[in-house]
DNA sequence: AGAAGTTGTTATCGACTGATAACCAAAGTA
DNA sequence: TACTTTGGTTATCAGTCGATAACAACTTCT
């Protein structure tokens, strides 16, 4: 079987989504440049000229990420600009659960400076985004971002989310704020 | 000059707290078994010898760490036991900004599932401590730890805390809650 | 003193990983 | 058809890392 041929672009993008799939679940330094080429079908080392470095990689896929989440807020705003529809839409993106993932390992990879201006940029991003859209406070959107980070910690931790573990008795209390979404 | 030499215990204690140094800014897969030895003055394999694998010592570390947030409500509670209290005592523990970074990266490791099952038990566990200590309903607590995991992404981003990066507009908004507290 | 247990070290290894180099093949293009 | 560009691969390497083995030094007990 011959493999097809994309155009460079292309598989640039395909492997973005595949560095997204691989960092959310094994972070930056846990994750393989061969990892991220197998689950796009290529060789390692295309891999790596196609993006010259893991980091640049990893902050490629960092960028998709925060845009994806941006599309998603302004998707929701597009419906109802308020607080609460985008909040519900940000607890949409559970079902996904590797935005959420890939967002906190680009925290916590924000050790390294490179990788930490890039962090610090994308999440300002999502900030002035939320304000922009809803027309809220620093307060409430302060109230708002808290929220989304305890369920962005949540969903790291495997309490919630599409490969959640059994709830306990304090995660469900921790995860039953909008107890109409379903995972399945 | 001859190593003062410890009884296994007390190195064992010792490599647990430069094991949380070194973790909370490399994470588990970025940081080595040598980073914590040499933070420690001793030998790489003598830190395999005493905790047996990386794993080992990087849950002993994470144990470490929840442990001393855990006695932090504890002593906060004992002043007043008010979920209030408890919150400037956990912003205290920004000067150290270790223990939440480390929180954080035992979220990130979370994908592992030996590493996932300790995290999701040390985190239920403090919060089945704030409950106690306060007696606040399951939505306040809720709405405490959402704020935690806020400042906790904030430390790790190096937004606020002892390595933080200068402010910007959107990062004032959301470090501004507890404007008294200063770091230097 | 000497045996025994405890605290360490140096030497070493096999496996892995990111990156480079060189080459191959498909598809336009003149 | 021959040439050039573009999309890929295989081969390979230098460096790193966790872990094991063997040994050395200090302490304690008899």
């Amino acid at each position: 079987m011959s493999r097809t041929r994309l155009t460079a672009e292309e598989r640039q993008e395909q492997l973005v989504a595949a560095a997204v799939t691989a960092f959310s679940s094994g972070g930056y330094a846990g994750t393989t440049t061969d990892q991220v080429a197998r689950l796009a079908g290529v060789s390692q080392p295309y891999v790596i000229r196609l993006f010259r470095t893991k980091q640049e990689l990893f902050l490629a896929a960092m960028q998709h990420t925060v845009d994806r989440i941006d599309a998603t807020f302004r998707a929701a705003a597009d419906q109802e600009p308020t607080l609460e529809s985008l909040g519900h839409a940000y607890y949409e993106l559970l079902s996904e659960q590797e935005l959420m993932t890939m967002l906190l390992h680009g925290f916590a990879a924000s050790a390294d400076p490179a990788i930490g201006e890039h962090v610090r940029t994308g999440f300002g991003r999502l900030y002035e985004t939320v304000r922009a859209l809803t027309g809220c406070t620093a307060e409430e959107s302060r109230a708002f971002f808290a929220e989304g980070m305890l369920l962005t910690c949540l969903a790291s931790m495997r309490v919630i989310g599409r490969e959640a573990v059994p709830l306990q008795p304090w995660s469900a209390d921790l995860a039953s704020t909008y107890p109409a979404a379903k995972f399945d």
